[in-house]
DNA sequence: ACAACTATACCGTCCAGACGGTATACTCAA
DNA sequence: TTGAGTATACCGTCTGGACGGTATAGTTGT
């Protein structure tokens, strides 16, 4: 039993506030005194629970990947098992809400701005998808294009490049179920 | 070397300079001290061109903007006059070699992360482009998805997410550009 | 004369990380 | 059952270095 309320909870705060502050600021802003401050814990604890700042970036990534692939998993279980399955609920994963509380959406993403090696764990997450995409029973071109559309849409939007309303946003992906409904190309 | 070689030369050269230190080693790496150095230019001459660091990641990304449009009209002026002319000169664009000897590409974008405000520069011309994708004579609709398939492949390459061998690259471009040519959806 | 620098020194601030300390809770032997 | 020891979960301060920016005096082609 802990010494004191709950570790993991405190850890997810510490993750959540550093979402935080390079939301609100940005990624050369995530310090370990602004993150200790906006967790509402001493810089001590932060490194208490992270040895380093990069621990600290490595975690958020780690979180972010976790939450959504638990979100994944759940709508992949809403998804009747015909092909394209994986790829269904990957679209509509990237097309809801933020998987996380901890939201690292940008934040993970721009806070590898400090430490770009830890990209190869994005990497192999990605590899990953890609390698369902292309095994989800559809053409695997049908499969590639929806894929990085669906990409395309995500950083634009994660990048604040372009700033969809929710009827486009769903025509977006509507279209893109359809394509995999047809799966032709 | 004269003193006075060219103003527009070094200005170019430390743009260079500075996108050169950030794909080396990262956007927090990039400090006044590193570009200089990076660019054969004291603290002082870099200053001189650009007042401050702002200044510098701005001229990065108004640089970089400036040599994809003069790559995109120059690959314009290559297709001939059918519905998707532009649409077709962006997406050879996108996945031809990048566009600037800058080559802010990651460099621009990473350097962001250190001041989110400049964004509104990138967003600016994002919507332009998009204008022109929708207006381009073919379904909307596929246009989106066109544009919105190239950038996803753009991004994932640009982050190294992914890579693609020159075969596979070949192949996804051919796959937009006929999807361009049939223009059904 | 002037633009386009070089070279160097300096200042105030910020920041990562180390460090020493504290409080709580659990373990176990006498 | 007590009390000594240990592990966990923090707190708050300090330091050395880096960084953005200023300043200033000098140099060199045109």
């Amino acid at each position: 039993m802990p010494a004191t309320k709950s570790a993991k909870h405190t850890r997810r705060g510490i993750l959540q506030a550093a979402s935080q502050v390079i939301k609100e600021h940005s990624a050369t802003a995530l310090t370990l005194d602004a993150v200790s401050r906006a967790a509402g814990v001493s810089k001590g604890g932060l490194l208490y629970h992270f040895p380093n700042k990069e621990a600290l970036i490595e975690g958020m990534l780690r979180q972010y990947f976790s939450d959504f692939d638990a979100r994944l998993i759940q709508l992949l279980e809403q998804e009747e098992d015909t092909p394209g399955r994986w790829l269904r609920a990957y679209v509509k994963a990237c097309f809801s809400e933020p998987p996380s509380d901890v939201s690292l959406i940008t934040a993970g993403l721009a806070a590898v701005a400090s430490i770009p090696r830890l990209l190869h764990i994005a990497h192999e997450e990605y590899a990953i998808w890609q390698q369902r995409a292309v095994e989800d029973g559809i053409a695997p071109r049908t499969a590639m294009l929806v894929m990085q559309a669906t990409d395309g849409v995500w950083f634009s939007e994660t990048f604040g490049l372009q700033t969809y309303d929710t009827a486009l946003r769903l025509e977006m992906m509507e279209m893109l179920l359809q394509l995999i409904k047809e799966n032709r190309l």
